[in-house]
DNA sequence: GATGAATGAGTTTTCATTCAT
DNA sequence: TATGAATGAAAACTCATTCAT
């Protein structure tokens, strides 16, 4: 292994540390609030070593996104692809994968919406604004070909695919939502994993051709 | 009609128009971008005053989601109160309901969650996050009543009928939001009634009691 | 007198005195080594006040160069309106008239320079940039207008008249800057009067039909 | 050839090129907005190498401005040792040799200035200002023997020979920096070598003895 | 000798908020 | 009651410079 090499390693274990540092602040205080001063601390570097990794606040905010969807994807093609598993099946497991990313990253989709400024989009890179929506189209792609073909194996009514992946992205991500702001007043309570099955379940059998 | 009344009428007044005007500009900006200044602007008044009624801008922020909470209420009770609907036509309601919500404050949801911020919270007057808490949970009962009814009516399988009421609402959330997302791209796009159109419907076949 | 013309009096007044406080400081250092702060606390008050009366930085130092240029203006119109006086005198008067200016500010020349980068133009106000220029070219114009009454008098031989403009803004601004040169190393000696006063009055010699 | 003959030589001229990559960077963008990264990157080698020729930022600025004042003293040795010009067209000549420095570096007298600041001298090597004084004394020097001379074979009235050499250079560096400004506003416009043959003239003229 | 990586020390600018009038 | 004016407190970001390798 050279130098080069080795050097590579080591640039992209601390990038990821950085990464992972920002993970757990911008999870806690939310996009505004974390100032990259505490990011930095928490990577214990100094926060002017933040800007050789990351071009600036929403950079570093985009590619935690970024790899989250990456994630993301990688569980529903795991999904997807499984052979012994029906469509029914399969939708029931969308709560496993979607709840397995909430898992990895608990509160990240939380701060989403700050990406949805157009100030902040137009700050970031062309090429990550690209593959955020190369990559939430790619994961909704995935969600609708269950339906798809559940509709083609004559087990769900006939209905557009998309519009069942929006329902069931906008119902995951709402939940997750929702679970935070009730953790809020009530720490403990973890309702998402059970509603979020109750929900698949009853999407399922609500597409169940009679 | 004394003086004293008159006084309050106008300070209602006023304080209404700042609501509006603040609606606005949140909606517009988002509530980090939202300057004091800018609200004051066009309510055509100083920054100053604003003070005078609201303790600062997270309490006039919160007082902006109290407004939509109660619309919400109002809406949802409403429809839970018409006797000549049944429990399944009621919750093909929502859709309308929840969608009217939407529409007359499209953007505010897209904000509700800066108020999940524990710091948030805390600046907020106590009689505020108690009232905010008490209508959600209104509107939250409300939606689960229906089910209820439907269960008890023997139309809908027996789940628990507050998980149903947060899927309803996780996914109406996660939609609004999901709705503003798409729209960055494609201005014109608007899928959020038919969306939450198909997913009322698909809740309401899944929970059909075969 | 009202209260708003009171306002508007003291405002004006407040502005003057940030304008000072600059002066002072951005003489002493420059315009990148003099900061906000420092100009704040010469003018005693905070730096966010400074805001509040001048765009950013560069806005105040573009005022600070057109109230010079302003000056400067006012100085040689009153030696171009001068009616006892021909042509020679008028030249020869110069060096007084550019000394005026400065004596009122004597370091501002030197950071005019820092005006021209075409970064700092484009953060000043259009109309501010067109102020400048304006000035500016007045005053050229003012000076190349004495020389033409000389030709026309027939005591200057013929030459471009714009040209000996530049040849005098030329010669007094570089004076200017060479004078603060050797002030670094030799702070008491002070030989731009007549240095100026020299080169006018060569310039007439130099002008003189034979 | 030694070996640490060689050695000094490749130093030698690893020196040259960071300096004529600096000029490149210092003239584009002035001292201040220049950065020694950019300098670095022009020169193609790490900014930390920088270092080990130059003692700081402000120290690689000021050995171009010695190596301008080295060529501005060369050509003016030149011009006053032909012994076929006389005073008159030794003035004259005066043009082209500082027009030809402009050449050579159009936009480092632009920057000359902040060498100025008494800053800026202190952290620079004694023998770096020893040198920068020295050259400037002579090249003054240079220019004001020429007067010397021409008022010694009784052509040129009597006047402190020195304060003409200030006239020059004041107007030539004055012009300089005219010209700059003209540009910003109209980049074709080169009015720099006319104006400067105008004005030597004129002199040349105005020190004639009747 | 050369450098990749890291950082300390600033600086401009923004804004929610206050307070004398 | 209303407000013009003022400011404290931050926070993002930059860059000359250093040092272990």
């Amino acid at each position: 292994m050279g130098v080069s090499e080795r050097r590579q390693r080591e640039k992209r274990a601390r990038r990821t540390s950085i990464m992972d540092a920002a993970k757990r602040i911008f999870s806690a205080k939310g996009f505004n609030a974390a100032t990259m001063e505490e990011i930095a601390q928490a990577a214990e570097l100094s926060p002017a070593t933040l800007y050789l990794y990351f071009k600036n606040k929403n950079d570093l905010y985009a590619s935690l996104n970024l790899r989250m969807l990456e994630f993301l994807v990688k569980q529903l093609k795991e999904l997807a692809g499984r052979e012994d598993l029906g469509p029914r099946e399969k939708v029931r497991g969308f709560s496993d994968a979607l709840y397995g990313v909430y898992q990895e990253d608990p509160l990240i989709l939380f701060n989403v919406f700050h990406l949805q400024s157009t100030q902040t989009l137009k700050e970031l890179a062309a090429r990550t604004t690209a593959k955020i929506n190369q990559l939430s189209g790619q994961a909704l792609g995935l969600i609708a070909q269950v339906f798809r073909e559940g509709m083609e194996a004559g087990q769900f009514r006939q209905v557009h695919p998309m519009a069942m992946a929006d329902v069931v992205w906008g119902c995951f991500s709402g939940l997750v939502l929702w679970e935070d702001n009730k953790k809020l007043f009530d720490p403990k309570k973890q309702f998402l994993k059970p509603t979020l099955d109750l929900a698949m379940e009853t999407l399922v059998r609500g597409l169940a051709v009679e």
